[in-house]
DNA sequence: CCAGATAGTTAGCAATGCTAAATATTATCG
DNA sequence: CGATAATATTTAGCATTGCTAACTATCTGG
């Protein structure tokens, strides 16, 4: 009977494993409506980043995604082939280039946010309306629960990365 | 293409957009807890379901972790060769083995989980009490809105993938 | 013009996933 | 009982994604 012996550290907030939980369920959910885009995770988040937030240059993008310099720099390789971003050298710096999404990387990115939320959407509309107020009274404290989490940890943020839309 | 009419799904909800970030920030930060325990990503979620869920078989746990049978074969192989489980033969059934975490691989994933959620718990305390309240009352809430999701699209589970803890 | 800083690319390796096909066992049917 | 079908894993081989180290090309400051 030793089970909880391994004393949960500081049980006082008993919010953080179930808000843990909620949150991994719910996004493992939602990535289901983007497997049908027939393009790769990493070359979608990449390429969101440019459909929602405008041109960037390569190591910036590399940055906004937590991904190292060589990995973009792979990725975006493969999505100029396919046609998904075109490259324009600034005639002030030969070194770098603004990546631009194409038309058809927005028809992309548009299409699959709209199956996403449209998913979500479905869903929320199942809820009693205090069941959504109750969601959206906790989006604010949400994020600042998340800046807090951003600043006690500015650790190695090698890994975070998968940025997906947003 | 007369389908897919781009269409901005129903901004209806306003909520569907900042819960998607909000949840996938708050994912993508706890996350960082675990880049130090020395097992790779897959090894450590497989093996969260041995320690929390007790012995099964391989197969019940490539469908427990989303994945295929060879993939999760060949994690269990090298988990077994780290120490971090054992296989049972069932002596009624050589085709297969329960598969049971060793003290190794319990030690290891309590004390992930004790760093994750400290993590959490420290940020948490960084919030007013009005705060956590709102967090606290939108969990249940939310539970019912990935039931909603979970039922509504019981399709592929393929990719779902991505247990981790529980 | 040269040394050092910057921006990307190339090379090569590791971890994860998958499908197809092979093995080993167990179950079932005639 | 013995052939055949169903199960549970494993083996093979390939694709994606990430990283580090090292190299190339291009600025910037003196």
């Amino acid at each position: 009977m030793a089970s909880t012996r391994a004393r949960p550290p500081k049980a006082t907030d008993p919010l953080a494993e179930p808000l843990h939980r909620t949150a991994l369920h719910l996004l493992r959910l939602l990535r289901r409506a983007d497997d049908a885009s027939g393009v790769s995770p990493a070359r979608l988040s990449a390429l969101s980043v440019l459909v929602f937030g405008g041109p960037t240059t390569l190591g910036a993008l590399a940055t906004a995604e937590g991904v190292s310099a060589p990995t973009m720099s792979r990725l975006v390789t493969e999505l100029e082939r396919d046609g998904y971003l075109r490259r324009r050298v600034d005639p002030a710096d030969a070194r770098s280039a603004q990546l631009e999404a194409t038309a058809k990387a927005t028809r992309l990115l548009h299409a699959g946010r709209a199956r996403r939320l449209s998913a979500l959407n479905t869903a929320l509309e199942t809820l009693r309306a205090s069941e959504r107020d109750a969601i959206a009274g906790a989006l604010g404290p949400l994020g600042a629960l998340n800046a807090a989490l951003a600043s006690a940890k500015p650790r190695a943020a090698q890994r975070a990365s998968r940025r997906r839309f947003d």
